[in-house]
DNA sequence: CGGAACATTGACCCATGTCAAGTGTCGTGG
DNA sequence: CCACGACACTTGACATGGGTCAATGTTCCG
């Protein structure tokens, strides 16, 4: 599991980009934190929130035989660090060289004094997360290898679409194994299942991690039920 | 899916109790719902807010081709109806004779306006709900169906000493296809492993909704894993 | 150039899904 | 009070998707 290169602390949640909040985030430290460094580790103090600038991050927990289960990647926008009061339940470590703004929680708390309708936003960003946490959980819960596979690559293409950036060619930060330890699958099976697509021709390979969507809305019948945001 | 009598409407979400919101749910109005009965389904605006007082309810998504997925269960002091604005993306069917108190959500907000720190209670409500999403997701994501079940029993189990019952003997309010629809599993699976476990000693079924754990510890080490709320 | 980390591929096996009976259990109507 | 039907649960036999183990390929970086 590498080098936990302690680095700050809070609960662990990742949201999207919340007005209002913004500001006052944009006074905060700015940090850098290299590929595999961790953010904050599962019982450490949680006084700090973050918002990732550049780089991507993964949130996970690690089960007591040493599974891990990722919960979410933060990516640029995205907060991590909101939740809980207390202790960090998870983990939070860079996937790439990232570079994190952070804002100690007392500030939070002093903020919410001053602007009350700061609480209903933390609400609302919140919200939006636990909805993303159930969706990974439909894609997780039942569905095959090659569902949850696809439905990924779809939430990826969604999100590049959202942040106006090409939806049907895009680099994946994460490796195979943060993929399978995300949807619950192997290393062998995601490597396969990116086979498998590949030789159907809905997608290409360029490099492993570059991903082309040649017949998205195949994809899209090939995902079959709902998922939305992940 | 039987008769989806709508009752009322609002976004997905359980939450534990809310001090001090709690007052205000205190005067909304009381409703009954009949086992099977929708509180609210998936595209129905969402208007109200639900504390469950007696019953259960159970919170779910259907997939395209007819698989359901059960996000959670919302028991006696549970709220359901928090999350998004707009519309429900989730369906809340009751599964025993219910009672429930509603709120409307434009009450919501005018309780909001004159008392600013519902926001931040909101806010760790769902933040609370949050973390027992990522904890299904955690007991769904990579473990055998023995490790979900018992998961799912012991926090049946933890449940029952929060509010003061007796932890190691409760009736189960759910079906073996409810169970299953939230652990990601067959409702042969989950009878199987209950079969298992039975054989094995660690629990018994007076009836078949009835259970008793004999062994908690020996369940506490089979579940393995961290585990959690649920 | 060499080694480490990551990815792919193959062969095999097992846990769980699928299909199909069969067994309670409960409520209703005769 | 019994008989019937509906439903939920259990159990068995079989099929298969994906996990496991192992070998090989590829890329990147020192």
């Amino acid at each position: 599991m590498s080098t936990p290169t302690r680095l700050a602390l809070q609960p662990a949640v990742t949201a999207r980009p919340l007005t209002g909040f913004e500001q006052t985030l944009a006074g905060g430290t700015l940090q850098r934190v290299e590929a595999k460094e961790f953010v904050f580790v599962e019982g450490d103090a949680a006084s700090h929130v973050y918002r990732v600038e550049t780089g991507a991050v993964a949130l996970f927990r690690v089960l007591a035989d040493g599974r891990r289960q990722i919960v979410g990647f933060a990516y640029p926008g995205d907060l991590i660090g909101l939740g809980t009061e207390g202790e960090h339940v998870m983990n939070a470590q860079a996937i790439k060289p990232t570079r994190l703004r952070s804002l100690p929680v007392s500030g939070l708390h002093r903020i919410l004094a001053q602007d009350p309708s700061l609480g209903f936003k933390l609400y609302q960003a919140i919200a939006r997360e636990l909805a993303s946490a159930r969706d990974l959980m439909l894609t997780t819960g039942q569905r095959s290898a090659t569902e949850r596979l696809v439905s990924f690559l779809l939430a990826f293409s969604r999100r590049n679409a959202r942040i106006g950036q090409d939806p049907t060619a895009f680099e994946l930060p994460m490796t195979r194994a943060d993929i399978g330890d995300f949807l619950g699958l192997t290393i062998e099976t995601v490597s396969r299942t990116f086979t498998k697509l590949k030789t159907m021709g809905l997608i290409e390979l360029p490099h492993s991690n570059q991903v082309k969507l040649v017949d998205v809305s195949a994809l899209k019948s090939l995902a079959d039920g709902d998922d939305q945001d992940l």
